[in-house]
DNA sequence: CTGTTTTTGACTTTATTTGACTTTGACTTT
DNA sequence: AAAGTCAAAGTCAAATAAAGTCAAAAACAG
């Protein structure tokens, strides 16, 4: 479906513009070899607002469509936390983070249960002591970066 | 019966697919000569959810019906995977049974990228590498039974 | 014969594709 | 500066492509 392949092409130039873009709608339906309004139908149809992304546009010579995908507000946050952990943490102080995590809507209940299992002292039982608070740092800040 | 014959085929493409189908109403009903709502018939009265099956589908262009078999209950499945693991497990391997456990809906798309996280070599990459396996294998485990 | 299951088809809803027409903005000319 | 030109993007509705629904008719089981 044509709607599909746009739509994934899109994604993958977010991605290397690190969230931002900025295309050109009738170069860019020219290159596929489709109609203009195609391009607009994908936009308005899969990159909403409440999908997270934010469109601006500038019609006129060297117009343009600008794709937002807004995180910011998430990804400092996210940031912040994985700069807090630090190179060691303790279970009950995990479960903390993970619960403002959760609290704030970054993660649900369900990816939070996943999160506190990986890391609990149960799993981690095997290691020597002195080694699972700091893979256990490890385990969380490679979660965080799973949710950049 | 039709019904019956319709039932089968699906049944066997749904073995060919590892439990996972997606078919096209339209299509298939021209294959077999009968009308499009008959599929739809034998999907609602044979591959129920009561029967262990989950149907999705979208209409429009390119519109499909996707039937997946969750082939056990959730429990024997989850306790076949936990054996399954063993006590040492790789990355590929452990990716592939996310991917399993997700594609039969045990766990969602963003869980499955939690865990993922929590067990790739970068969380686990400050071990010494002879005990990172039996550790993946313990956060594995302490994952799926987070999940019974 | 009666009640259930199957078969069929008409109609509805949703999604995609296309193209004609409108609006806007930058640039050029008077 | 006002008017004109052209290159965008926006809008909207028609055409098409699926899937969903529902009820009548037919077949079947007991």
């Amino acid at each position: 479906m044509l709607t599909d392949y746009i739509a994934q092409m899109i994604e993958e130039m977010l991605n290397e513009g690190g969230g931002i873009l900025e295309l050109q709608r009738n170069e860019m339906a020219n290159r596929i070899g489709c109609v203009p309004s195609q391009i607009s139908y994908v936009i308005s149809s899969r990159f909403t607002p409440e999908r997270g992304y934010i469109i601006e546009s500038r019609r006129g010579g060297g117009g343009c469509i600008r794709i937002v995908r807004k995180q910011m507000g998430r990804n400092e946050y996210l940031t912040h936390f994985f700069y807090a952990i630090g190179d060691s943490i303790e279970e009950g102080e995990a479960l903390a983070y993970l619960k403002n995590l959760a609290g704030n809507g970054f993660i649900g209940q369900s990816e939070a249960v996943i999160a506190a299992s990986a890391m609990s002292g149960a799993a981690l039982s095997s290691l020597p002591p002195h080694l699972r608070s700091g893979i256990r740092a490890d385990i969380f800040k490679q979660i965080i970066l799973s949710l950049m």
